[in-house]
DNA sequence: TAAAATTTTTAGACTTGTCTAAAAATCAGT
DNA sequence: ACTGATTTTTAGACAAGTCTAAAAATTTTA
């Protein structure tokens, strides 16, 4: 079993490597767990005898399957805790995040699968954030800005954040609209802008702005 | 804030003298833990320096009033915890000890007072344990076989273990019956059996066994 | 009431997780 | 490709909680 600790920074690394999908460096760790690089880098030792990472000295980390799960199983604890709070015990989402963190720790199988279904096994958290079942499979993903994908991600156009007219016939006209797939082709330096394909076929440019105001989810 | 530690050094202190009332034992502490004697001693010192027990060298220790606050803050805890999992989550007596154990730590008062209006301020848990309000009061007593007293314990009959009527005439006729007040005035060594006062006056013989069927509460 | 048995405490060591300070490796700018 | 800045690691120390072995105090027993 893993102490709290190793959960937690387990759990930071998870958060860390969602975000960008690149290794994870030593210092933004220290910071996620307002802790010291030094204690990161014996954390880290531990966790990688222990092959919940892939670790090599100076080079960052990466979760392995096995750490993946871990922390899977540890956020579907945090969300299942969170839903909890706000929908039956009254909590406004400012406050259930350090309760939660402490609740995500407590080992039951049992406990959990009855929260789950006193839950009506809830697929995503209020925040959209997708609550991994059992098994830690994720059932749905949490949709991003386009902006922030990288050269050849492929994912599915889910919503918008600008909801005017002009905005949403301009999407219409390039073939931009929900259920389809973008691929990633390239993204200029200069100004940020990305070359894309739709349905794997109409190949067009946008502007970084119009990629801000597209949400998906990747494939 | 106390540590996790802390806080089950506390509450084994607290259980073990609620059984004898006496001042509790290092060993005895030792043995409720699954510790050592040396390690409970180290653990006597820092509870002593907080001010949580009453401690001398080789003479045993008791909670402080502010001990027992804290003693009582995590019993209530675990107990509501304890019927919470009983009557939302379907488990059995036997499962919840260790569940309410992990859960009993978490600190968050919206937290407790939610699940005590979630459970419709319970005053005792299903084994009849009390349950301590907010301000660490128990307004209910754990009822136990007189059997289990001492001499000159002061209590009040609250009910019987058999029922069969021979039982229960036999009780009457020493005017054994619920709400009156017993006072233990002698054991026998030979046979355990009991010298007793029913409401101050009639002091009358029963054996032991007999007083294995009485049910009552401390005065 | 003195010796024997038991209980409790002390002393010193180990583990986990943390820190500071200094050394080593990597990265960035020219 | 070199130099300086930054990041990461190492080395050594500390706090919490635990342990074993030995010493000290208490209790039991004869």
């Amino acid at each position: 079993m893993n102490s709290f600790t190793e959960e937690n920074y387990i759990k930071a690394i998870y958060k860390l490597n969602e975000s960008d999908n690149a290794s994870v460096t030593t210092n933004a760790i220290a910071e996620q767990m307002h802790t010291k690089a030094a204690s990161v880098t014996d954390m880290l030792k531990k966790l990688f005898v222990k092959k919940l990472i892939h670790y090599q000295k100076y080079r960052g980390v990466t979760l392995t399957v096995k750490g993946e799960k871990t922390a899977l199983n540890i956020i579907r604890k945090h969300r299942l805790w969170e839903m909890f709070l706000v929908e039956k015990f009254n909590f406004k989402w400012d406050e259930v995040h350090d309760v939660a963190e402490q609740l995500e720790h407590i080992q039951s199988d049992k406990l959990i699968e009855e929260l789950d279904k006193f839950l009506n096994y809830p697929k995503a958290d209020p925040h959209g954030d997708p609550i991994p079942d059992a098994k830690g499979k994720l059932h749905i993903q949490k949709s991003k800005m386009l902006s922030l994908l990288n050269v050849n991600d492929n994912c599915i156009m889910t919503g918008v954040v600008d909801h005017s007219t002009p905005f949403l016939q301009y999407l219409e006209r390039c073939g931009l609209v929900l259920g389809n797939e973008i691929k990633i082709k390239e993204i200029l330096t200069f100004d940020k802008s990305l070359q894309i394909t739709v349905n794997k076929k109409n190949s067009l440019f946008i502007s970084n702005d119009v990629a801000k105001n597209i949400l998906v989810t990747l494939k």
